[in-house]
Formats: structure tokens, C-alpha cells, sequence
DNA sequence: ATGGTTTTTACTGCGTC
DNA sequence: GACGCGGTAAAAACCAT
């Protein structure tokens, strides 16, 4: 009696469970018979529904295993520390001793143990940063550390740079460039590739290297490392501008405009997407009777007044060539 | 290296405050 | 007269070949 009830309870389970997964993900279909897919994410499995032919194998759940109904449950099945991150040349996992003199329990340490703590930490750090690859990511992450901040530049845009940094450390790269070059590269790209592009003038002006440099090991490391990285998109640049000039919400709003039916009519391949973003800002200005000089915005934009003269002539003609 | 394109530099004239 | 703006020519920078 027991039996059935337990039976018919996981029965009704398995049907709901099917139910689910029919209507989730339609457009993902099997190679094999067209049927549906359906991921398992208990067996790390995508299985077809109809044929049974497993399609993607080993996917890693990164979620903890257990669920925590309160915060005192929470405490007590995390097992684990901080998650590691690519920030820190070690990803966060090496040891670290304490800089207090207290034991686990708190209690000064006796001088002889502080003597010996002491030695350890020494040793540690040593070891720590022993090789000089380690060393050498160290110091690099620092420096993009420093420069993204500088910028302004997000969280997710240092780690992605950190994770250009080291592919490029691990595919031999580095040989003959400087780390603050490479470096520097490698935030210019995450931050491109984040869609909150800086400008080479721009990233040079917190680097220690020369622009030169910066493009030339740039181009280099994309190349080799395969990066895909899209021309910047103007728009992207126009918030920035816009506050730095205080514009209106409404000014960047048009600016914005303007540069989608400028994209439409084809009017910006092969120019600079600073040089139309900067445009655009200063036509949405004049549209919006705001008043900003061409020279204010050439000083944020670094780009020079002529240019957006160019620019911006070429923004209203496609937009009065179509209008809204 | 070269040639074509884009951007910058430098200079000039015009109108306004 | 200083400033903002527009235009132009020549130089420089950039990019693909």
C-alpha cells in the first residue's frame, strides 16, 4: 500500500519533469533525429528526447551541491572560500598566513612562535611568487588593475583582461614585449570587447608605453590568441561623452539617433567611431539647443575639430536624407 | 615599400558678444 | 579683440597590399 502511493508520487514526478522540459528550449534539436533536446544537469548531460543520443557531455555545474534554507544552514554546508578569480596571479588559491600574532583562538602568540611565524610568512611569499611567470602576472595584473581604475573601467572588463593576460603569458607571447605593453593590450581589448571601449589616446594616457607600442603588440596579441574583436561601435562612446559634457538625457538620446540612421545609410565605414561618436554628440547638442563648443567635445573625444566638422555634416545630411 | 584614405595641423575669413 | 565656427591645403597617420 505504502508502496504504491510512493510509486504513483514518482510517477507523477517523471510526467511533470517531461512536461517541463517539452516546452523548454525549443530551438536546441538533435543532429541525429530532429527531436527535442533536453539537458540534465544532475548527470551533466544533454540528451535527445526521442532517439536517446547524448549530445553534449560534461557540463560543469559550478553551483554548490546543497541548498541552504537559512542563513545558520548557509554557514554551516559552505565548505568553501572566496571564489577563486582571475584577478589575482594565483586565482585567489594560495595560502596566506595572518598578519596578527594570534592563534586560531585568538591568544597572543609566545615570542619564539612569532619568531617562527614570521619565518613562515617569509617563505611563503617566497614560494609564492616563485617562478617568473608568476611574478611576471603579478606585476601585469597590478599595472591593469591601476589603468582600469583610472579609466573608470568595470570589474568584468579587469577580469577579462586578466584573462587575456594570462593566455598570453601561457602561449609564449610575452618574449621580447614588455609586460606593461602586453599589459595594456589586453585591457584595450576587454574593454572593447565588454562594449565600453577607451580609445587607443585614451588608454596610452594611463599606460607606461607609448601608443605605438600599445597598437602594435595589440594587433599582435589578437592575432595570435584568434580574439574576435568588433570594430567599436560609436554609440558606445556616446555616454561617456555626453556626461563628461553634462548633456541631457535627451541629447544623448538623439545622439544616438543620429549615429543609427547614419549606420543604416552606410555613411561610417572606414572612419573613426570616436571621431562619428563625437559628432553626433555635438550635432544632438546644437539639435537640442544645448551649448557645447566644437572644442569642448574634441577635448573629451581627443579627436580634433576638423573631424568632427566632417563628421557631423555627414550625420545630418543621412538624417535629413531620412528622416524619422 | 606603396598608394589610397582618413585625420590632423595650421591658417584664414566671417559674424557675434 | 576674443571667441566660436566654417572652410581649405598640405602634412601626417593609418591600413591593406
Amino acid at each position: 500500500m505504502t508502496d504504491s502511493r510512493i510509486r504513483s508520487r514518482s510517477d507523477e514526478r517523471r510526467s511533470s519533469e517531461r512536461e517541463e522540459s517539452t516546452e523548454q528550449d525549443e530551438r536546441e534539436r538533435c543532429p541525429e533525429c530532429g527531436g527535442r533536446l533536453r539537458s540534465d544537469s544532475e548527470h551533466a548531460e544533454t540528451v535527445c528526447q526521442d532517439c536517446g543520443l547524448v549530445v553534449d557531455e560534461g557540463e560543469i555545474d559550478r553551483g554548490p551541491e546543497w541548498r541552504a534554507f537559512d542563513s545558520s544552514e548557509k554557514d554551516e554546508k559552505s565548505r568553501v572560500g572566496a571564489p577563486t578569480t582571475n584577478m589575482m596571479h594565483d586565482q585567489g588559491l594560495s595560502t596566506n598566513i595572518g598578519w596578527q600574532d594570534k592563534d586560531a583562538y585568538g591568544r597572543s602568540l609566545s615570542s619564539r612562535q612569532r619568531q617562527k611565524m614570521q619565518r613562515l610568512r617569509t617563505w611563503n611569499e617566497r614560494f609564492r611568487t616563485r617562478d617568473s611567470k608568476e611574478r611576471n602576472l603579478k606585476q601585469a595584473l597590478g599595472e591593469i588593475d591601476r589603468m582600469a581604475s583610472a579609466l573608470g573601467l568595470p570589474e568584468n572588463v579587469r577580469e577579462t583582461a586578466s584573462v587575456i593576460y594570462r593566455r598570453a603569458l601561457e602561449e609564449d607571447l610575452l618574449p621580447g614585449r614588455s609586460i606593461e605593453g602586453v599589459a595594456t593590450s589586453a585591457l584595450y581589448a576587454a574593454a572593447r570587447q565588454a562594449g565600453t571601449p577607451r580609445s587607443l589616446d585614451e588608454i596610452a594616457a594611463v599606460s607606461r608605453v607609448e601608443k605605438d607600442e600599445i597598437a602594435r603588440t595589440y594587433r599582435y596579441v589578437i592575432r595570435e590568441l584568434g580574439l574576435e574583436v568588433q570594430p567599436a561601435d560609436p554609440e558606445s562612446y556616446v555616454p561617456r561623452f555626453a556626461s563628461e559634457l553634462e548633456l541631457s538625457d535627451e541629447t544623448e538620446r538623439r545622439a544616438r539617433q543620429l549615429l543609427q540612421t547614419a549606420k543604416e545609410e552606410g555613411v561610417h565605414s572606414g572612419k573613426s567611431p570616436v571621431g562619428l561618436a563625437a559628432a553626433a554628440v555635438y550635432a544632438a547638442a546644437l539639435l537640442t539647443n544645448e551649448k557645447v563648443t566644437q572644442n569642448d567635445v574634441s577635448e573629451v573625444a581627443s579627436i580634433s575639430e576638423v573631424t568632427i566638422r566632417n563628421r557631423y555634416h555627414e550625420l545630418l545630411e543621412a538624417e535629413g536624407g531620412a528622416p524619422v
